[in-house]
DNA sequence: GCGAATTAGTTACATTTGCAACTAATGAAC
DNA sequence: GTTCATTAGTTGCAAATGTAACTAATTCGC
């Protein structure tokens, strides 16, 4: 008999059906996963890769917009876009009516490599869902909505 | 019309549905607002609360098998041990069987804190929940498992 | 317009993390 | 039994992260 069938005493968290924690391992386990397309071929790192595909996404914006949607606090963009400017894959252009902001591009460069990982990373997470009817699949899309509201709302509850 | 409705350009990821991405967001929110309830009170970090709760659910552990279960690297786990015993929250006991290892547990005043955190953690947990029917949980702890899986696979595949 | 308050972004510092090297103990090969 | 390989756990070190302080530019109040 496994350990984890055994059921926790009374008045104890069943932690395999808890579930922060249970998203914090399963988002970590597949960020790892994906993370192998572009962190060895590419040295990207998490943060990098998140810029990458926002500006392949959006096509341009500023820092503050990118931190603000893929949620990342603004030394993390500041740091990760150094990086990325410093090999070439992002442009910097200020915005003259603006001077505090700047707008953020892909490169020439950081086009082509963005362009080379998407079609694994749609593959890979393609392949997350291998067997899983569609049905399920807008069924997780709601449900993470969801979860992601209610956290954020409970979040700010307690000031 | 808000920059979330635009479609993505032929060839990009739209981020906002890719996986890997909502699962991070979505997890780290969670995580964040859960850490409210031990964190502030308690001054317990995530990591040290995971080991709270595995020991609080399972009693008696080694270090090893603390990290294997709750998926955190065996450097986290032995200082975030560290910490806890310092604060007089686990105690270790060394195994006469085999010495190089130590059997941890919480202590009386680590049973009070878990005690005192587990109900408002359920809580919390069964708010996030507030309004999805029960089937629909049900459904969303399978497609984690089901995802978990697969992206442990696909790690192992790269080599 | 002018000074105070705000904002975008960077940098300094302290904390956290992961990897690699280490120690101490056990097990395996012979 | 002695040597070699493996394992549990800790520690040194470098990289990553968050907070707070900072700079430079803009906006607000009047």
């Amino acid at each position: 008999m496994n350990v984890k069938d055994t059921k926790p005493p009374p008045g104890a968290i069943e932690l395999e059906r808890f579930l922060p924690y249970r998203l914090n391992v399963v988002a970590e386990a597949v960020s790892r996963a994906l993370s192998r397309i572009y962190a060895e071929r590419y040295g990207i790192t998490v943060p990098e890769w998140r810029i990458l595909a926002t500006l392949g996404q959006y096509g341009r914006m500023t820092a503050k917009d990118i931190g603000a949607h893929s949620r990342m606090h603004k030394t993390k963009v500041s740091r990760a876009v150094a990086h990325l400017a410093g090999n070439g894959l992002v442009e910097r252009m200020s915005n003259a009516d603006d001077l505090r902001e700047s707008y953020l591009m892909l490169t020439g460069d950081g086009q082509k490599v963005y362009c080379s990982i998407v079609p694994q990373a749609i593959e890979f997470a393609e392949g997350l869902f291998d067997g899983i009817p569609a049905c399920d699949r807008e069924m997780l899309e709601r449900l993470l909505h969801q979860l992601e509201m209610r956290a954020n709302q409970m979040s700010k509850e307690g000031e």
